[in-house]
RNA sequence: AGGCACGUAUGUCAAUGGUAGACGGCUUCCCUUACAAGGAAGAGGUUGGGGGUUCGAAUCCCUCCGUGCCUACCA
């Protein structure tokens, strides 16, 4: 047979994908059962420009082994693909690009700069839809969306326009979040705190009337010159007498007032606060509350205005701070300069450091948005979040707390805002500009300049993508989504924002449950980021170990954080191997046989012990992955898979087997015992499908009756492939603890066997005669029929099995379970003392185990209030360790 | 500052309040015709420290130490 001994991945992941994604085996339409129940899942989009990280190959993992599970499982299943467009990222990467053949976009103006965009993504955009390919992601590429896509950019109009009739989007002069660089305010969430070392200065603003005056302190001084008031706590004795006086600010010659609030802290600084109300949010809210004059003195381009005074106009902010400070020092109003730490507001996404100013800009109400989801967690506890805690408390707290949403983007990348403007001024929101005509009775509109934020329309993905606002079949069919598997760091800003859309627009939920993945950080336990340089580039994962071992890498994480180990992917690459040639044994003996299912059915008492047992270990491990992926339980489910092909199939079952399965002679039996070892292993390839798609693929479309008829019946008609086959369910009747028990058994003594030989120096070759003996006569049955087995895994040159030990004196020997013995005659090779010593060693270990139990069980309370199964366990396990201890002190008084 | 996690074998991580495990690494032996990316056998733990609740604690509570994350504010 041609099957290479080492598994080659490349090989492997070249051709199934482009079948699979051809023969539309992603799109729910391959679902042929009218009753289908439904799963659907849109992917957290990513961006445009972006390419494939760790985070998405974790999150792509989750998602397609639920989809690939569910759809084995007979769903109607959907996994919807798609990506933002990335409004800032986007814009910034053409305009770099623009700069360097020498032109800026406003040279080439809003139009061609957005054809110009659209060029790019057609171009170079999307490399991610390439690279989830290769993950063997399964999803429906057919269905495909952008949010750029006019079907979504309808959504996102109809939207818009609806909540600004409702009164929940308003425009308006408010504070914001500037970045000078992008030349855009951004939202809350997209502004990024950092902690860093700056400097506290020490102002004296001196009195109108020259008596004394008040000392403020601040980290910005070139603000002082925008300076409208200083505020003081009303309860603050130091400066009671000061509210109400007027101080003169100095290098501009105002006069401002001294004013009362609350927010003022007296512990902090001097205890007199500056009050800038154009360019500080607290300020803002204090000017508005004292009915304050707000003076800009800085401009968007970060640079000081006119109103800063002509000696400032023009600078820098950094420029200007020095100035100021200068200047104080001159005056001698400069108290002094202390080091101080704080953290900075910078732009997430450019890092230039957030400058506050007052902007006219769209906003979104949250308050009525927040109570609906609020609403829904209350009355239906959905989005039902995996693990439920810390996230539903961090999500509900924070919609407790949230503040409206800055939705407008001074960008040309997006989707410009629906709002015109006639020429006095008067402003019309509507769908579209013949709606806005219609309506301002004149067709001299201009279009409000501005784009939306990209999560407004990222907040309507869950039914955007489905067609909303029409009513298509997909809306109806799959909305509600199953689940959203996503990365904890968007909780915020996009799951909140899901939900509140979703109920606004759909009055529904827009998924059931929400799974929180864990985060995959370096070695060194970093997060990985482009900026630090330690991100770990999964598609060189992918050649180095192939897809198969890195996905069931990512999906053992599950959801806590893990430090990235290559060692790891290392290890599941050996499984994937082991996985092949596991198959390779199977087809290599496989003449005459074929996959039955069947053949497993007909199970019963005619079945050799370890047939029973493997079909027993076989369907428990079955029921254990519906448990494990039904809770999101990628970790357990992993370790199960792993468990059950390597250490039951492969180091039992297929060496149990061995004699049947490769016996030269073509009878019955050994077709029989070939049909049972490829039935059990097309039901674990099946088993291991959703993590591993293409190891299981290959080998399947190699095993010899993987055909059609396996295909689950929903997918009849389509071309045998495992994926649309039928998920093992697991048969309860062939679950069999007394073949469990009894073939643990077989396998204590063969481990014990071997044990010995190992520690006495036995050459793995040398066959050893081996004597059982147990008391019961069940147990020696169970050894006799297994005595082939015995024989050929402990490399015994002759077994035999008594009721009494009949072993010369000069043996090793051990105890085993329910009263048995097992020993070797090591005539002449054997050292005594030695033999004492490993036995007593054994004993000491049984003595331990013991003497803890006993004390369990002396202990009344124990006896009295633990619950009885519990008492019971203890005092089996007891009655058997003393049996074995008894037994071990006589053999060992024996060797005397 | 507040909140929330986490601390388990040398490493990375598991373990509904009920016998602390897996993988890697390590030691010894073996190229035994599925697999050396393998097989067999083994060593390795006062579950960060201390206290408490409980018949019973890695698990629940308190406290200390250490490490992360989030939210808000920081004039």
């Amino acid at each position: 047979m041609d099957i290479p001994k080492q598994y080659d991945p490349r090989e492997a992941e070249q051709h199934h994908y482009a079948r699979w994604e051809q023969e539309g085996y992603f799109a729910p339409e391959i679902n042929c059962d009218p009753q289908a129940t439904v799963f659907s899942i849109v992917i957290p989009p990513p961006n445009v420009t972006g390419s494939l990280h760790m985070g998405h190959a974790l999150q792509h993992t989750m998602m397609d082994v639920l989809t690939r599970y569910k759809r084995m499982c007979g769903f109607r299943t959907l996994w919807l693909p798609g990506m933002d467009h990335a409004g800032i990222s986007t814009q910034l990467m053409v305009s770099r690009e623009l700069k360097k053949e020498g032109v800026s976009r406003h040279d080439l103006g809003r139009a061609k700069f957005v054809e110009r965009v659209w060029k790019w993504k057609s171009e170079s955009g999307g490399q991610i839809t390439k690279q989830m390919r290769r993950e063997g992601a399964s999803v429906d590429w057919s269905r495909e969306k952008f949010t750029m896509d006019e079907d979504l950019s309808r959504a996102v109009r109809e939207v818009f326009v609806s909540l600004y009739e409702e009164g929940l989007i308003y425009r308006g002069n408010r504070i914001v979040n500037w970045c000078p660089n992008d030349q855009t305010v951004l939202s809350d969430l997209e502004v990024q705190k950092d902690p860093q070392p700056g400097k506290l200065y020490y102002l004296r603003y001196p009195a109108k009337n020259g008596k004394g005056g008040v000392t403020v302190a601040t980290t910005r001084p070139e603000t002082m010159l925008g300076d409208t008031a200083v505020a003081v706590n009303p309860n603050d004795e130091r400066y009671r007498n000061l509210i109400g006086a007027t101080l003169l600010l100095p290098l501009t010659g105002r006069e401002i007032p001294v004013v009362a609030d609350e927010f003022v802290d007296p512990q902090f600084g001097t205890g007199a606060v500056k009050v800038t109300p154009a360019h500080d949010p607290n300020d803002y809210e204090m000017g508005l509350r004292h009915s304050l004059a707000q003076v800009v003195v800085i401009d968007p381009q970060a640079r000081m205005t006119e109103a800063a005074g002509s000696d400032f106009a023009g600078l820098d902010r950094y420029k200007a701070r020095q100035k100021v400070v200068a200047e104080f020092e001159e005056l001698g109003l400069l108290e002094k300069v202390d080091d101080y730490e704080f953290s900075i507001s910078k732009c997430e996404r450019c890092k230039t450091v957030i400058e506050p100013l007052i902007s006219l800009q769209w906003f979104c109400r949250m308050d009525k948005l927040r109570d609906l989801a609020l609403d829904l967690m209350v009355r239906e506890k959905k989005p039902h979040f995996v693990p439920e805690l810390p996230y539903e408390k961090v999500y509900t707290d924070w919609l407790e707390n949230l503040r409206d949403w800055t939705i407008s983007r001074q960008l040309w990348w997006g989707h410009q805002i629906p709002a015109w403007y006639t020429k006095d001024g008067k402003l019309v929101v509507a769908c579209s500009y013949e709606e806005a005509c219609a309506r301002a009775g004149t067709d001299e509109l201009t279009q409000d300049q501005d784009v939306l934020d990209t999560w407004f329309s990222s907040a309507l993905w869950p039914f955007s993508t489905l067609g909303w606002p029409e009513e298509t079949e997909d809306l109806k069919t799959f909305y509600p989504t199953s689940v959203l598997v996503t990365a904890r760091d968007i909780i915020f800003l996009w799951v909140s924002r899901m939900v509140m859309m979703g109920m606004k627009f759909m009055g529904q939920r827009p998924f059931d449950d929400v799974f929180v993945t864990g985060t995959i950080l370096d070695k060194d336990g970093q997060r990985m980021s482009k900026t630090k340089m330690n991100g770990v580039d999964p598609l060189e994962v992918f050649d180095n170990y192939g897809v198969d071992a890195t996905r069931i890498m990512l999906a053992s994480v599950g959801s806590t954080d893990t430090r990235w180990n290559e060692k790891q992917v290392e290890s599941y690459r050996n499984f994937a191997n082991k996985i092949w040639n596991a198959a390779r044994f199977c087809l290599m003996n496989s003449e005459g046989a074929a996959v039955e299912p069947e053949s497993l059915r007909a199970g019963g008492q005619e079945l050799a012990l370890h047939d029973r047992w493997i079909l027993s270990r076989l369907n428990k491990t079955t029921g254990d992955m519906h448990e494990a992926l039904s809770g999101y339980q990628f970790h357990e489910a992993v370790r199960t898979l792993y468990h059950f092909f390597w250490n039951d199939f492969c180091d039992w079952y297929i060496e149990l087997t061995k004699t049947e399965v490769t016996a030269e002679e073509a009878t019955t039996r050994r077709t029989e015992a070939r049909t049972r070892l490829l039935t059990v292993l097309e039901q674990a390839l099946r088993l291991l499908h959703p993590f591993m798609p293409y190891i299981t693929e290959e080998l399947w479309q190699r095993l010899p009756g993987a055909d059609a008829k396996l295909l689950n019946k929903t997918y009849a008609g389509a071309s045998p492939t495992i994926m649309l086959t039928a998920y093992p369910l697991s048969a309860t009747e062939l679950i069999d603890e007394e073949a469990e028990w009894e073939m643990q058994a077989v396998i204590e003594l063969i481990s014990r066997v071997r044990n010995i030989r190992s520690e006495m120096n036995i050459k793995p070759g040398e066959r050893v005669p081996i004597l059982i003996s147990s008391p019961d006569e069940k147990l020696r049955r169970v050894f006799s029929a297994s005595v082939d087995q015995i024989s050929r895994l402990a490399r015994a040159s002759d077994v035999s099995i008594n009721d009494q030990l009949n072993a010369p004196r000069a043996s090793a020997r051990a105890v085993l379970v329910g009263g048995a013995e097992v020993a070797i005659p090591l005539e002449g090779l054997i050292d005594f003392e030695q033999e004492r010593q490993r036995l007593r060693k054994e004993q000491d270990k049984l003595q331990a185990e013991a003497s803890k139990l006993e004390a369990q069980l002396g202990n009344a309370n124990f006896v009295e209030r633990a619950p009885e199964e519990k008492v019971k366990e203890v005092r089996a396990r007891i009655t058997d360790i003393l049996q074995r201890s008894t037994q071990l002190k006589q053999t060992i008084e024996n060797l005397q």
